[in-house]
DNA sequence: TATAGGCATACGAAGATTTAATT
DNA sequence: TATTAAATCTTCGTATGCCT
């Protein structure tokens, strides 16, 4: 409330004197300001807002705000190794074991690691600079005199360990609370001055996890991270971590520190960056955008502009009154409170030259166009607004005041689709400027695709189902009327998902023409997406194929394609793909079927003599709860993380018996793990990778599994599964009967 | 302390039906 | 032939991973 009433943007620079702080602007190029005089010019940018000058003075405030130069932070990341006992982790609450090892790596060239015990003949392997301590007391004391010089601290899980643990064990040791730059929050610790970023809490935002680095992992584990965005992973002696040397143990501490500072440095410090972003969008510090949910940047966002205007912040059960808790429409699928966006049904068949145009940011584009938030749908302004309807729904939206919602999501859509999309690509412009306005497009799509998706969200404030409804029901209204449209004119639509549709060989003129009927019938902005060679369509919704006039190859949502699906398939699959990126026309389709045949002959002869490794046999499926929650069903992947469990608590301390390296015996297994699972003819059909034998592989479970995926695309092509694997003679055999 | 809904696939659990075995 | 148990099929629901 301090800041959102003293109106101090997070993320902004200020000048502090005589106590008094005061807002400063850096210059900004001139392209760059020219760029944002004609957005305001253009007549249609306020257009649908009932005030359209209040709209214009918000583009200009975000435009202000976001484009000042993102700063270089100086930061410090930093890691603890802890004596333990075999197979337990250390409490951080008791800290009863030593602090064997502290690393660092920072921004201004610190590469260090100190670490108790005696330095031994050979000098340790690593970059830092390794300093050894006899006494872990002092130690300690250095480790917080280094950190305090830095404004922000790095961890990756410092929240529930590292900090917990060395603020108790310098309790322990007898370091006095106000000599301990650390201080206790319930479970976790923290700074008492300066920020600290959670690395592990950021990477397990699914915001951060889908839109910014586009799913790239699926484990948020430092191992897993790091392999994923720098292709690195954490040092493996292949001995537990109680043996290693002390010069061993420097050389990993450290690897862990400096992987935790890489996290945030690459790609252009990309990560740092997108906090300063987001926290000059959302009002929020960067300790706050690092750990909480999306949700919880709108909802500061959205506060911050009410106490800006001295609006009342509504109480949920107001909100709730205003809708009497019923949703207008049904959603298809049940569990679901309304209805959402459209699928149609696709063109089963392979066609060629096709169009696929989207619509630019759909749905914050109708919350700004059809002002939609949660004080104006529903107004109560009686019959003038009561007219204004929402389709197929039982709302009405306000005509006589823009809605808070709509101002703000409407001012970042339009500045990310019309403004920093272009900067960033505009050659005018140095490396560094389009690098930052590159970084503040990513930001603003990762609050512009939540800001709808909260407004149906019971856990959010200003939760108000109507809103959320009236957008989706007017999506389905626009690309329903655009392909009704189509059709009139001739134009063939082969497909489309809530807000894209597939348009078989148009010609340039018609491509122009559905942009301009959109624009002018419904004020969105359809856009060419991507242009097909061909795609392969089957009958099911959300899965194609298809191969993009420059040769890439798009997979959409089949098995083949899916995370957990065992790697040999995945590879089989992924070189079918390969070799149909090749085919230009229809006459190349029977040249590749034999070679999709031979590859997958091949494949089922290894499978057969056993000759694939079990981990490419492997299926990877991932805990979405604690295995004890799984009370309604047991699925297979449970059934090998029971097996794991006990296999380890059972094999004690024969720790060679599991993996033998990296890991360790102790298997607990916990929600967000990936159990790999095979399938085996033994018991209850599943077995733990680790635990299976190759002779116990159910060959014929994984022949059906390697049908049902590869059919997917095979069946379009007019290839039966079982002609491929050898049948074939028989089919000929059986038309020769029929012909005679 | 957590944005939404729509869809495909695999499989578990339990009920319904068929088949085999026994009286 | 009636009864019971086992095997098989059917239906519904759960779980996961994906698409927009």
């Amino acid at each position: 409330n301090y800041l959102y009433d003293k109106r101090l943007v997070m993320g902004r620079y200020y000048s502090v004197s005589g106590g008094n702080i005061s807002e400063e602007s850096l210059p900004i190029p001139e392209a760059v300001r020219a760029a944002l005089k004609s957005l305001l010019l253009d007549r249609e940018t306020g257009k649908g807002m009932p005030d359209p000058d209040e709209y214009q003075r918000y583009v200009t405030e975000w435009a202000e705000t976001l484009n000042q130069p993102i700063p270089q932070i100086r930061r410090i990341s930093f890691d603890i190794e802890v004596d333990s006992e075999k197979n337990r982790i250390p409490d951080p609450h008791l800290a009863e074991r030593r602090v064997t090892a502290v690393g660092f790596e920072a921004s201004d060239g610190v590469h260090e690691v100190y670490v108790l015990g005696e330095r031994g003949k050979r000098e340790a392997e690593t970059p830092a600079q390794v300093t050894y301590y006899a006494d872990e007391k002092q130690m300690i004391l250095d480790a917080f005199e280094k950190i305090a010089g830095y404004p922000v601290v790095l961890t990756f899980n410092g929240d529930d360990f590292d900090m917990p643990y060395l603020h108790n064990r310098a309790n322990r040791l007898g370091v006095p609370p106000e000599d301990n730059p650390l201080y206790m929050m319930r479970d976790a610790a923290t700074l008492k001055r300066g920020v600290h970023v959670d690395l592990y809490r950021t990477f397990s935002n699914r915001a951060f996890q889908v839109y910014a680095f586009s799913n790239k992992y699926s484990e948020y584990s430092l191992n897993s991270v790091s392999n994923a965005l720098l292709g690195e992973q954490k040092l493996d002696y292949g001995v537990p971590l109680d043996s290693l040397t002390p010069e061993q143990l420097a050389s990993y501490c450290y690897n862990d520190a400096r992987l935790t500072y890489m996290l945030t440095s690459f790609g252009d410090d990309l990560l740092m960056k997108l906090l300063v972003v987001i926290s000059r969008i959302a009002k929020m510090p960067i300790d706050d955008i690092a750990r909480l949910g999306v949700s919880q940047w709108i909802r500061s966002l959205l506060y911050y502009e009410h106490r800006r205007h001295n609006m009342l912040i509504p109480k949920r059960d107001d909100l709730n009154a205003r809708f009497e808790g019923k949703a207008s429409t049904d959603a298809v699928m049940k569990d679901k409170k309304y209805r959402g966006g459209l699928v149609v049904d696709p063109q089963k068949g392979i066609h060629f030259k096709v169009t696929v145009m989207d619509f630019a940011s759909l749905y914050p584009s109708i919350i700004k166009v059809q002002n939609l938030s949660y004080e104006t749908v529903r107004c109560a302004h009686g019959p003038e607004c009561e007219s204004n309807r929402v389709p197929d729904t039982s709302h009405w939206v306000c005509k006589r005041r823009n809605g808070l919602t709509a101002l703000l999501i409407g001012s970042l859509r339009d500045l990310r689709v019309n403004y920093y999309k272009s900067l960033s690509r505009d050659g005018t412009l140095g490396e560094i400027e389009r690098q930052q306005y590159s970084v503040v497009s990513q930001a603003l799509k990762i609050i512009l695709n939540a800001s709808y998706g909260v407004m149906g969200a019971e856990m959010f404030p200003l939760y108000f189902l109507p809103a959320a409804e009236a957008t989706t029901a007017i999506g389905r209204h626009i690309i329903l009327e655009t392909i009704k449209k189509c059709n009139e004119s001739g134009i063939e639509i082969l497909y489309g998902d809530t807000d894209s549709i597939f348009i078989k060989d148009p010609t340039p003129e018609q491509v122009q023409g559905v942009i301009e009927v959109a624009k002018a019938d419904h004020g969105v902005e359809l856009e060419v997406d991507k242009e097909y060679r061909y795609v392969v369509l089957s009958d099911r919704k959300k899965n194609y194929f298809g191969v993009t006039t420059s040769g890439k190859v798009d997979v959409k949502g089949l098995t083949g394609k899916k995370s957990h699906t065992p790697p040999f398939i995945r590879s089989l699959f992924g070189e079918i793909t390969e070799i149909l990126a090749d085919v230009a026309s229809e006459e190349d389709f029977e040249r590749t079927k034999v070679r999709i045949t031979a590859k997958m002959r091949e494949c089922a002869e290894r499978l057969n003599s056993r000759k694939i490794p079990l981990e490419d046999l492997s299926f990877n499926v991932m805990l979405s709860k604690a295995p004890s929650e799984y009370t309604k069903n047991i699925p297979q992947h449970i059934k090998a993380a029971m097996q794991l469990e006990h296999a380890s608590s059972a094999a004690g301390d024969m720790s060679s018996f599991i993996g033998g390296g990296g890991e360790g015996a102790s298997r607990k297994v916990k929600k967000g793990d990936i159990i790999s699972y095979v399938k085996t003819v033994t018991r209850p059909g599943v077995k733990p990778v680790e635990l299976a034998r190759p002779d116990e592989i159910d060959s014929t479970k994984y022949m059906e599994f390697m049908e049902s995926t590869l059919d997917q695309v095979t069946s379009v092509l007019g290839m039966d599964f079982a002609e491929i694997m050898g049948a074939k003679k028989q089919s000929a055999l059986g038309d020769f009967f029929h012909g005679g």
